[in-house]
DNA sequence: TTCCGAGTCAGG
DNA sequence: CCTGACTCGG
């Protein structure tokens, strides 16, 4: 805002959002608002207040000057009480490197970031448009002659109906207000050979893919600015995550052949390049040290494929007798371990009976007894201090994992299993970004940041600066920390998001 | 017209 | 496990 208005803000020192998300990451809100009202027993006027809602609403310059001041001037206050009552919080809380090393510095990172903002090819999606169009058309035809009737396709209660009622199909799942009709259901339908939730579930597809990229994403391009310009959210995942809204672009998609199209819209300015960064198995390397498990180092340390590692392992054959179905068992384990998934979850995943799975995950912590140990002591914490915490002392309290309700308390568990390390991974990409973006400018390089992706960075660079700029995100991604194990980014350069990735 | 929960699915 | 967006329907 304003940067908008020409002036360039430096040396902020406080945030007060940024502060109560240090303290406490898993709060409802940190606004303003509601901080003020919490910690100084202050009601504000909310931004809705001052300008209206809805059809009302006015922008802030037709705001009479007295209001807006009132508006702006209390909160300032705010401000600055806050940072009263948060400041001696940080200290004793042992949170002022977190705040101070990494949060408070990743702001001008991301305001760098949104302000930049990312170009897409309208040409490429003003051909996945009728393209994508022109299939939907043909499988809602295909669906409706095949059903005998027409109806909403994208309504799960007149689909269910279709589906269960009238052509008889058997019922796979339950929903707390009727009967499934999600992909996995689908899927399992359609491989017993029937037609209509095939067509389905690539209608789906389409119809997702249509409604929430190819049709929306070209009018999200600043009219000013020919881009797409994201807004980071610094202080909404109680992981210590950052997320992405307006339009979301850490949800591009990329897993389909459809999803590579729309990817391959991404374009770097005229005669730059994007240059793609991403952390490989950047949680699992981080469970290896934080458990400091002896097999699971052992894997890292000898580098190559850590699924076919632990495969390996788990099934005790040597590496490269390990077939695709081992190796694909052991990367669903393996993420159903960071996921702190039990037998149930695991049966679901893998489609096999819920006993079949206890005894596979039995095998997996024989092996690895070393992350057995780190996950148990990760509940146990959460049960004896009330929180888990990453590597970069950022807390994140569990009050569910004393819960009474089985449902509720299994759900802390995992979530104590997986936010130090899922919280880490955030911790290290942080540093990271604060680091190159540092460097990008102290090489005088006219490269910059556009996205992160949770473990991705994306940049668009001139040609000249390709071999600069991809040799110092990868050092500094890479020395992020030092590890038990070694820490790898991949980089690629290439014309369009999807070609850049490696 | 607007809001909200539920279901679904895109990414990590 | 962590998100955000779209659609439906009350």
């Amino acid at each position: 805002m304003l940067r908008q208005a020409g002036i360039e803000l430096a040396g902020v020192t406080f945030d007060p959002m940024i502060a109560s998300f240090v303290l406490d990451p898993g709060r409802r809100s940190h606004a303003i608002e509601n901080l003020s009202l919490e910690h100084l027993a202050h009601a504000l006027p909310s931004y809705e207040d001052v300008v209206g809602k809805g059809k009302n609403a006015q922008g802030f310059p037709a705001i009479a000057p007295s209001v807006a001041g009132d508006y702006s001037g209390t909160r300032s206050m705010a401000v600055l009480a806050l940072q009263a009552v948060f400041q001696p919080f940080l200290e004793r809380m042992a949170a002022e490197p977190l705040f101070r090393g990494i949060e408070m510095p990743l702001i001008e990172v991301l305001v760098d970031m949104e302000w930049r903002g990312i170009a897409i090819d309208a040409e490429v999606f003003a051909r996945l448009g009728r393209e994508f169009q022109e299939e939907l058309s043909t499988l809602v035809r295909q669906i409706y002659a095949a059903a005998g009737e027409e109806f909403n396709l994208n309504s799960p209660k007149q689909l269910g109906a279709v589906l269960f009622e009238k052509l008889q199909l058997p019922v796979l799942k339950k929903t707390k207000t009727g009967v499934s009709t999600d992909a996995d259901v689908l899927a399992q339908l359609a491989a017993m050979g029937h037609e209509v939730p095939h067509l389905i579930l690539e209608h789906r597809e389409l119809q997702k893919l249509l409604s929430t990229y190819v049709d929306v994403l070209p009018g999200a391009v600043n009219p000013r600015t020919g881009r797409i310009h994201t807004t980071f959210n610094q202080t909404g995942a109680a992981t210590g995550r950052l997320s992405s809204s307006d339009p979301n672009l850490q949800n591009i998609p990329v897993r389909s052949p459809r999803g590579e199209a729309i990817r391959r819209g991404f374009v770097p300015g005229p005669e730059w390049v994007f240059v793609v960064a991403d952390y490989s198995q950047i949680e699992l390397r981080l469970m290896a040290h934080m458990s400091e498990d002896p097999a699971f180092i052992a894997a890292f340390r000898r580098g190559g494929d850590i699924h076919r590692e632990t495969a390996a392992i788990i099934f005790d054959v040597p590496a490269p007798e390990v077939t695709s179905e081992m190796r694909a068992r052991a990367k669903t384990i393996n993420f159903a371990t960071i996921y702190g998934q039990g037998p149930f979850a695991l049966a679901k995943q893998l489609d096999i009976p819920q006993q079949d799975a206890k005894e596979f995950i039995a095998a997996y912590f024989e092996r690895f007894a070393g992350v057995r140990a780190f996950l148990d002591r990760q509940v146990e914490h959460a049960r004896d201090q009330g929180y888990v915490e990453t590597l970069f002392g950022r807390r994140r309290y569990i009050p569910e994992i004393k819960d009474k309700n089985f449902n509720t308390r299994a759900f802390g568990e995992r979530t104590a299993q997986n936010s130090p390390l899922q919280g880490s991974a955030a911790d290290l990409i942080k540093r990271a970004m604060i680091s190159i973006h540092h460097g990008l400018r102290a090489q005088g390089l006219e490269a910059q940041m556009l996205l992160q992706v949770h473990d991705e960075l994306v940049f668009e660079a001139p040609l000249a600066e390709v071999d600069a700029v991809r040799d110092l995100v990868k050092r500094e991604m890479e020395s992020a920390a030092d590890l038990l194990v070694p820490l790898v980014a991949d980089v690629g350069v290439g014309p369009n998001w999807l070609d850049a990735k490696a």
